[in-house]
DNA sequence: TAAATCTGGTTTTAAAATGCAACCCTATTA
DNA sequence: TAATAGGGTTGCATTTTAAAACCAGATTTA
């Protein structure tokens, strides 16, 4: 049967993941991200299929977080360019890398070196925060009652994270 | 064919896609998170089907992102815990689900609120910083040269993001 | 000017992944 | 003793996916 969609779920990761949850579409956005606007060249960095890069765009363009914009007065051209829904995606993608950088390092291969712009420093590890910007973990984090999650009577596991 | 898999790809995302980036397991995670331990828990929780199920708590657990502990002596009892691993995808959850509801708003309900369960006040959205904490967008960070990362000599598209 | 190339796709085909339902086995509870 | 809970596995039909071939308009190149 097909995959389960959750456009009209009542969680948020699951209508977020819905838009950007498959194999490619971070990809995409990642390299987006480091200045990739063309077709060929999504297609020839990421080495994906040219029909699923297709469907991958024209979905990220129906979602906008990409839009598609035509370029250069010789013939078809277009550019594929994030919007500011796009653009928001970097924090998510910056600390998927960073996951991958700390638990999954390249064998033979320093991790990627981001840095501010303005200042040439590295870039922060992302994290959650505190009201003040103190670092925050799972367990440190509570949801007010009342939030529709929807949890069973639990079954006999004490309920603390990990 | 088949999905195409990125174990040894040299981009840390795509290694971090590998072990989280399908339409399930990050859900799974989230779930883990909120406190969900067991197998049925998960299954109702999430309406997932039960062999997609399985199929994801072992791969989560053969990436280490959950343990498998046996738990009770009537019987064979299991949990599924976060680890280390597994809690420090926190960042990369919550992100999610802020961009999901600043983005997609569910239409009846308020976004989820999450608050520090010291202070009892709402965190701070989840934001790529520089080395002093200062926020930073997609166009204020850059990459050193000599990154790893393929790019073509682009086309004719000026490489501004966005 | 004809041939080759670039860009951005669509089509075809076969292998996987997914979802559903049914089944299994061990314990426990009614 | 029967029913139910927990934690799965199996079979099957439907989708998705990947790879490669094909296509069509514009533009270089020979």
């Amino acid at each position: 049967m097909a995959r389960k969609r959750f456009d009209d779920s009542s969680c948020s990761v699951a209508r977020a993941l819905n838009e950007v949850g498959d194999w490619w579409s971070l990809l995409v956005v990642l390299h987006a991200m480091y200045g990739t606007r063309r077709f060929v060249d999504f297609q020839q960095e990421l080495g994906i299929a040219r029909n699923i890069l297709c469907d991958r765009l024209s979905r990220l363009v129906d979602n906008e977080v990409l839009k598609k914009v035509e370029v250069g007065e010789h013939g078809s051209r277009f550019e594929y360019r994030l919007t500011e829904k796009g653009r928001d995606l970097f924090p998510i993608v910056i600390a998927l890398r960073q996951w991958g950088d700390k638990w999954n390092p390249a064998p033979n291969q320093e991790p990627l070196d981001l840095r501010d712009r303005e200042t040439g420093r590295t870039i922060r590890q992302v994290e959650v925060q505190d009201a003040n910007g103190n670092p925050l973990t799972v367990r440190d984090v509570f949801v007010p009652e009342g939030d529709g999650i929807s949890r069973r009577k639990t079954t006999d596991s004490k309920k603390t994270v990990g």
